[in-house]
DNA sequence: TCCAATTTATTAGCATGCAAATGATATGGC
DNA sequence: GCCATATCATTTGCATGCTAATAAATTGGA
């Protein structure tokens, strides 16, 4: 079977495949960096409860761009861990309202400074204008 | 707990949290228009296999941004459904040769069309010069 | 020729990520 | 008051994604 060097169609070129290899370098930097017990998704569930207080289940994952069922797991486990605790909604029984615990506050609070260099180092190869329009045609393709 | 709104750590503001909602928007696009059997990262080992022929599994995984664990399972699903097939390499005992089946010729290849058509719309928000523009910065970030 | 180091692949385990189905509860129109 | 529709959460199942451990095979230097 003959390899199509000539194919117009480049993995390399597509959006999809670099966004790809983009997350993975980030995910990477984010585990050298981070405490162990803090994935990506757990860091940012945590960073928004620190800036909204409590919210119901279903909120926070919509404000931490995760489904339904993965913002469950993120929540056991950030419960498992005593960093939060949810608590049925008394007002609507469907809700469960999931808050930090005085724990969890105190690991985001001093997590937060990791995240930074994290964020410094996955874009430390870009000048500051650089760093701005990325995250400005970003923004604009999500 | 008092909430915190005047945090200066923005998770919005997260080269992180920015990439991984872009990948989600663009693996949502990606599922949206391609057939139910390829996944991004199916897909993109048929694209690799056609670029260059044979190759072996690390090999695959290396050009495809695979682990070796990853790699393995995308390997043998893609077997399971008749598109790839793997021998043992004749020269060299710890390697698998992977190739294309002509199923998978032709999957890759009517899928490419669709393929293209997921990259426009990801981008479809953005002018050329900003579709290169973002293409350059990510890959500075890769 | 021998063996340490390296390479390739497999396996186990944990963590997302999401679609789809399901159940409980709330809402709003008739 | 009833009921269709919507919302919130849980569950199941499949697909990555990665670390770490392990085994088999290769490589290259002593």
């Amino acid at each position: 079977m003959t390899s199509n060097q000539d194919l117009k169609y480049k993995l390399d070129d597509q959006i999809g495949f670099i966004l790809r290899r983009a997350n993975q370098r980030h995910t990477g930097i984010f585990s050298d960096l981070m405490p162990d017990e803090l994935t990506p998704t757990r860091f940012a569930a945590l960073v928004r409860l620190l800036e909204c207080g409590t919210l119901s289940q279903n909120q926070l994952g919509r404000l931490t761009a995760m489904d339904v069922a993965t913002i469950k797991g993120v929540v056991d486990r950030l419960r498992e861990r005593g960093l939060v605790e949810s608590i049925r909604d008394r007002n609507d029984a469907r809700r469960q309202s999931i808050s930090l615990t005085e724990r969890g506050r105190m690991a985001v609070l001093a997590a937060i400074p990791r995240a930074t260099e994290v964020t410094e180092k996955t874009v430390s190869g870009l000048s500051e204008t650089e760093r701005d329009t990325l995250m400005a045609l970003l923004a604009k393709i999500t």
